[in-house]
DNA sequence: TAAGATTTTCTAGCGGCGCTAGATTTCGTA
DNA sequence: TACGAAATCTAGCGCCGCTAGAAAATCTTA
């Protein structure tokens, strides 16, 4: 039985060490340096191996999306904690998902652009992905109003999605983004149709 | 001067032929299926033609993308032009940019996901990608308030974008989109500060 | 402890990618 | 009709993701 533990214990460490070597090398060259051959050199195993443990690159991408998520969750968990008015934690909570999607570009292409054999708004989705759609949903929990909450939730994120993957691609300039960001939190931050603009 | 002028001529059609079938090929089969060689066969002619027009696939794209933006400007027009009251102008214009990207998510892509060696917010952006910009600041300036014009136009572009691209990917339930879209343009569709949530 | 069975790992290679140097063909000119 | 210039093609480079089958390492058993 011992050799049998010690086998899967090495396998899992090799694992480990894959996930985390494609997520450094995506960070410091971005993922298109991130090829098979490469990434085995840096693990200094041979190509092969990958594919036992991991059905393709992509599967690879995907298990650094998920640990992305961990790592986003934490940092909103953080924030939303770190503000107490409604309005304060929206903003709280959003400008973190930006700084996230600023200072770690790779993992969040990883978790948000590219890999896509993941399910996301279903029961089955991986928990860490849940728990970090959790978060912004309880951000604007307080600021929902009639609207329903999951719908206005994914609103919210799209918002920010857009926000962050439009300056990213150079579609906006870095210069205004702080106030786009306001703008978006602002828009959330009133419910709706206590004011007088509603038709 | 006369067969000059006929060897220009067949080399724009021929160009114009190049940027029609990478669309067409795009739109019928992904990008990942326009390669120089699957082009060049469908132009009937050999790669190194493309290249004799084109710097590289990625300008290729390019090409494609600032059409696309011609195509766009001309839809958001007409839904600009159907509505009356600024509520009615912004959403119009909201779910004709939604339906463009559901309708031609390739092209789409090429615009605003992929291709990047375009000036977009500046003053040597395409003119065909500033009048698209143009209108959708036109369906949201009634509704500016006190914000910047053009800040707030960002931010809106950038939440339809998120809303369509998060979708795309498979990243939000197909479902809920209508009340997704409905939710992002209610919450530009009111000017802030005249209610009374503002902190 | 040596031979055999089993598991793990590697070498080598497939087909396809973007791109390009240099040969070849086509075309206009004299 | 033969030559020079322009246009076009053939062939190939180095890379990609991925995998079959050989080789090596490891465990089991006599």
């Amino acid at each position: 039985m011992s050799i049998q533990t010690r086998r899967e214990r090495e396998r899992a460490d090799r694992e480990r060490l894959i996930i985390e070597t494609a997520r450094d090398l995506a960070e410091s060259e971005g993922w298109d340096a991130v090829t098979t051959r490469r990434l085995a050199q840096e693990i200094e195993y041979s190509q092969p191996v990958l594919y036992s443990h991991f059905n393709g690159k992509t599967a690879i991408m995907t298990a650094v999306a998920v640990e992305g998520c961990t790592i986003l969750t934490a940092l909103l968990r953080t924030a939303r904690a770190s503000a107490s008015t409604p309005r304060d934690v929206l903003s709280a909570v959003g400008t973190a998902y930006a700084d996230f999607a600023e200072e770690r570009p790779a993992l969040y292409d990883a978790m948000f652009t590219h890999a896509v054999d993941l399910p996301f708004a279903t029961a089955e989705a991986p928990l860490p992905l849940q728990e970090a759609f959790g978060e912004l949903r309880e951000a604007i929990r307080p600021l929902a109003g009639a609207d329903d909450l999951d719908v206005l939730t994914e609103t919210w994120w799209a918002g920010l999605h857009g926000l962050v993957t439009l300056m990213r691609d150079g579609r906006l300039l870095r210069e205004h983004q702080q106030l786009r960001l306001a703008t978006m939190i602002g828009r959330f931050a009133e419910i709706p149709g206590s004011g007088k603009d509603q038709a």
